[in-house]
DNA sequence: ATTATAATAGCAAACGTTTGCAAAAGGTGG
DNA sequence: CCACCTTTTGCAAACGTTTGCTATTATAAT
């Protein structure tokens, strides 16, 4: 018999597994002096639970997985590290998947952390369909959307309300006289994307000023597609001439920035630009891009506090929480005021 | 009997779970009639290994830790990235602890990341003891250190060379004519702050400076302490005057810029600065901090590709391993030419 | 037809726990 | 001294797999 293991150090006391284990686990109620002898056996040989058998027996593994496109991002990065801090006290530990904006990677990763028998799923999914989450759900495992959401009934999601984003994106260059913007989009088979633009559409209406489609952009989320879309806006700049554009994701406001450089056009002064998940230097000292930002401590925190209170609730059917918290605006050196 | 077990499909088909259990693993040697059967009834039943059960039978999780003091870093998600990117092929996924830069936290951590049986441990530790790995090391569980290299034997670890670092940074202040430089150094009880400071100390008397004790301040590697150590280098700069400053961690140097700041000094015509894994944003337009960097992809491939070395020999010991990466020079607009 | 051999499938132990139930031991009162 | 009640401990099944060995059956060789 293996060494260090409950029966063994029990053969040893001459005591069943079952007594051991109650002294381990804090449940004994027998005989002060044995549960001394016990606790002496368990110090000396200083044991250590396996966790793998106590999580089969028990079949619960106080495990959370974490599945995001790109933990390298200090927006994702910041999320988990407040939903780990938020989690950890009750036992939990996080298990981290990277997809790297990849539908396949993330469904691979689903069905493997099914297998793992994760007890709850964070997700940043990019496949809107949903499928691949089914699994969870049939099996009551709890799933929590941030991000994207997809088009799915009676899931839970914490992200924040993107169309608002939109509006507050515009609304604030306008307020800055601008009229005519431009802007770049993320896919809109998300709802990010989607609802980012639904926001900047309605702010516009809002202020009887006309959409104009040739000042709509999509890109993919990455640098080169904010490159890209900026460069067509530019080259189409005098059909369709704009002051101002509103770019959608960090990345692709990092890449229509160097489009705007590479033609040595100036910042804000021949364009405005408002970003999105910008992380400016801390140092507050040098340019900043004007960004929309997310409170993704706060998202991340209230994902660990959901998580634990479905966590609890063992055997009621979870219902269904959407929070929808505040984008804010953060202002910088990029807009100019016309 | 539980539904959806090897055991479950097996009675069902009037066979042994050994035969379908060989058949789920591709180790089945029998008739193809009943390979068929099993598959069909596999699908039919669309069964899912339990991972668990699998883990405590072959004892081995599948399972890498990593435990950083703050995975909201972009040096740390990058490499946790990486890692992550480099062991998912063989089906290893990654479990994630965030210490908060708290010895007693990571103690606890690798307590419970014991228990829970991982297969290898990556750590990025503040506690120079290593006493909290020492039941890894004598379970023979491979750990690689990054960051920090506790002064411990036979282990392995990946990092740069931050004596190197230390002489890159004043080397390039000396080249651009500072005769007079201070820095702010993180705790010495660790290797990186020790070496980093090495590095400053050897540079200097390599071309013949003395070095004054005075212009060596000691902070804890947060933007506080960086703050606090530049406001005491500045209020005594008649008595040990300096020109250039050399900040050896990304939060120290924003403390340290902004103190410089609330002195309405400049940067860099009063105060030449060169920092410590500052990420500048990927705009490349605007003014950039000079900065040492390292090479954090490169670090997390490598500790991927020693681990998956070290998992796949399942019986010899491990042999140590020590890669030093070249730190380098990212220059930016921070330091100014005397 | 008999025996040797190969192909196929199952038994049962093992991995390290937890826990409902039952048994043994000890104690009390009549 | 017996019946009964507590207290203390153990049995054994369960969690869901994997795997060495063995048993059964089919096939081939003599």
């Amino acid at each position: 018999m293996n060494k260090g293991t409950l029966k063994y150090i029990a053969k040893e006391l001459g005591l069943s597994a079952s007594t051991v284990s109650r002294v381990v686990n804090g449940k004994y109620e027998g005989n002060e002096k044995t549960k001394q002898r016990v606790l002496d056996a368990l110090e000396k040989h200083s044991y250590i639970p396996n966790e793998v058998a106590r999580s089969l027996q028990k079949s619960s593994t106080e495990t959370i997985a974490v599945v995001l496109p790109d933990i390298s991002e200090t927006f994702f990065g910041t999320i988990v590290k407040e939903i780990e801090n938020e989690v950890s006290d009750s036992g939990y530990m996080l298990i981290l998947a990277d997809t790297h904006e990849k539908a396949e990677k993330e469904r691979k990763y689903l069905d493997i952390l099914y297998k793992r028998r994760v007890d709850a799923l964070v997700l940043a999914t990019i496949d809107s369909s949903g499928d691949a989450v089914s699994k969870f759900i049939a099996n009551d495992i709890p799933v929590v959307f941030i991000d994207n959401i997809p088009k799915l009934d009676g899931i839970s999601a914490i992200t924040i309300d993107n169309k608002k984003a939109g509006q507050i994106a515009v609304d604030y260059l306008l307020s800055c006289g601008h009229r005519q913007i431009a802007t770049i989009i993320g896919s809109t088979s998300e709802t990010t994307g989607a609802d980012r633009l639904a926001g900047y559409c309605s702010a516009l209406s809002d202020n009887n000023i006309e959409k104009n489609d040739s000042l709509i952009k999509f890109g993919d989320y990455k640098l080169d597609s904010g490159y890209k879309a900026m460069c067509e806006l530019l080259d189409n700049r005098n059909k369709a001439p704009f002051t101002a554009v509103f770019v959608t994701s960090e990345q692709m406001t990092y890449g229509a920035l160097r489009a705007i450089r590479d033609r040595s056009l100036n910042v804000p002064d021949d364009i405005s630009v408002i970003g999105f998940d910008i992380h400016n230097l801390k140092d507050d000292r040098r340019q900043m891009i004007t960004t929309i930002r997310q409170p993704e401590d706060v998202i991340g925190k209230n994902v660990g506090e959901l998580l634990l209170k479905y966590l609890s609730e063992n055997d009621t059917a979870k219902e269904e929480t959407r929070i929808f918290l505040e984008p804010f605006l953060q202002k910088g050196d990029t807009v100019k005021k016309l």
